[in-house]
DNA sequence: TTGTATGCGTTATCAT
DNA sequence: ATGATAACGCATACAA
């Protein structure tokens, strides 16, 4: 407790000297620089962070833009960041959405209210000109492909990763295939849809409005995901699924009630998390952590010189043994 | 942008009167507080949150210390406390301390200057002296079991609970056991360690040092632990594993080496998580999220009143197939 | 019901 | 090299 004027009058200095001390100034006798600390010492002080952030009107905090937290995805993500933040000394603050778009708003709240120098976003709930009315409030940094010049990105070229994906599919002799996404809007989402029927009418691959299954987050998820597909009229010969989690839980009770992966159905999975190697999943590898990594750089570089940059990271298709 | 005094110029009012509106206070004309609000509107206004915090001496924020951001279980646990915290309007902010000593520390630092209300802490790195020095600086919630009067806790009695999983164990049949754990040290491994002896001594069943396997995180620990395991001269025929990740990872590598679970090797899991339910895992149930919820809400009550509560949760053993 | 004055703890400006 | 003092933006005790 205590404040810098008690260090000041313990020390027998000025508040201002104190205060030099504090932020390791120069010009500072070795005397008076040594009386400082003594007294910091003493009355056991540390400084008020809030006054810190009040005088200079910034916090050194960052908001931190996720749907969930239990899913492995975002956790991944959320630890890249976490290791880049440590770096600068940033502190994070995590709103977990569960794509309710209130809730988004107040994190939005929170960077006018400047209780955060910037907002990292991972996956939006709100239309982008809600999100893009508060440029002008802090740094946003955006996890998809916007192309907007206000703010930075960094994101995976879905529309590319679901092409190849489709191609190697059909490659491997798969000729209708239907996908597992998250959602059926957001940006990612819409690129991938956009490539699913794109490429397999290029590549006559049969691809089927009732083949786009939505909502899949889990293994349990995916369990009913099998559960639908084997419903189905007709049924693709191949899935492309957006997480590894809803994978597993395909694929695992898929063996169980005895459909063969991949000589009956075969699974194209996708981020590559650990869980794909010990499963021998066919994953598409999605640097989630480096993306993580990156767009905290990026908050660093919009916060010196307000540098927009756009970056697209790779994603290549790990081969292992359900395709 | 524009702070209070804009405002209540704008609106035609003092400060104050401009101040209790925006705060809700009664005891002002409706025309007064229309203005206000209306000024609020035209000038597109928010309160600035590092005065509102200076001013009032807290920031309704608490921190929140764990290990690990890309482990399940901490996620499912920070998925508790954030789902809490959100109907007391607190913001959350996360240190991953990486079990590095001087991460914690920066955190208690962050307590001690204000930054947050409070600490939630899931997991320590530092001996306890150290955190409890930091008591009066502002609320300290633990979720492991400590024996001070001065901090709330909530945990699992882990001893128990590996005295039950041993029980069972004997029961089925099994006479040398082996375990996984997180780590030497730490409360809850400390627990367990002395579970792990004393029940197997009481029930006559073989337990060694050589069969306390340590830093078991992930799947693919998990893969390395197998490996161990079957190095082993003298091989245990059950295991003990406090994550299901780690378990999985030993029962698919075991399956894939044609080691049959649970004939040759028995593997009773902890958290029961939901790949437990997928890959068929005995499972030890730990109410994860609950742990966070209820964290979050020990921190609430110690903030009005301080008052302090130690409470326990419940685990059970989840009987599925590899046990 | 309203307003004035003061404090919260720090940093920055400007002298000296 | 050092120190007074004015911001920073808000909340509140006190007065009216």
């Amino acid at each position: 407790m205590g404040n810098i004027r008690e260090i000041a009058k313990e020390a027998g200095v000025s508040v201002t000297t104190a205060s030099r001390v504090l932020n390791h100034h120069p010009y500072v006798s070795v005397e008076k620089r040594q009386a400082v600390w003594a007294a910091v010492e003493r009355l056991n002080y540390t400084k008020n962070v809030n006054a810190v952030h009040l005088s200079n009107g910034k916090t050194n905090s960052v908001g931190v833009v996720l749907p969930f937290l239990n899913l492995p995805y975002y956790g991944e993500w959320l630890h890249g960041i976490a290791e880049e933040a440590l770096k600068y000394g940033t502190s994070l603050q995590v709103f977990q959405t569960n794509y309710q778009k209130s809730i988004e708003i107040e994190a939005l709240q929170k960077l006018k209210s400047r209780q955060v120098d910037g907002l990292i976003i991972a996956s939006r709930a709100n239309e982008w000109d809600i999100i893009s009315s508060f440029e002008e409030e802090g740094h946003i940094i955006i996890c998809e492909r916007i192309d907007d010049p206000q703010v930075s990105t960094v994101y995976i070229d879905h529309y590319d990763v679901f092409k190849k994906g489709i191609r190697m599919l059909k490659d491997h002799g798969y000729d209708s295939i239907g996908v597992c996404i998250h959602r059926r809007f957001g940006t990612n989402s819409q690129e991938r849809i956009k490539a699913y029927f794109t490429e397999c009418e290029m590549l006559q691959v049969k691809g089927r409005e009732e083949w786009i299954f939505t909502d899949c987050y889990t293994m349990k998820d995916g369990k009913e995901i099998f559960h639908k597909w084997q419903q189905l009229q007709e049924r693709p010969s191949a899935l492309i699924v957006t997480s590894d989690q809803v994978a597993a839980g395909i694929v695992s009770e898929a063996r169980l009630k005895g459909i063969e992966v991949p000589g009956d159905l075969a699974i194209l999975s996708s981020d590559n998390h650990p869980i794909a190697e010990i499963i021998n999943l066919t994953s598409i590898d999605i640097p989630v952590r480096k993306l993580g990594k990156r767009s905290f750089e990026l908050f660093i570089e919009n916060t010196k010189g307000n540098t927009i940059i756009h970056e697209e990271l790779d994603a290549l298709i790990v081969k292992r043994g359900t395709v």
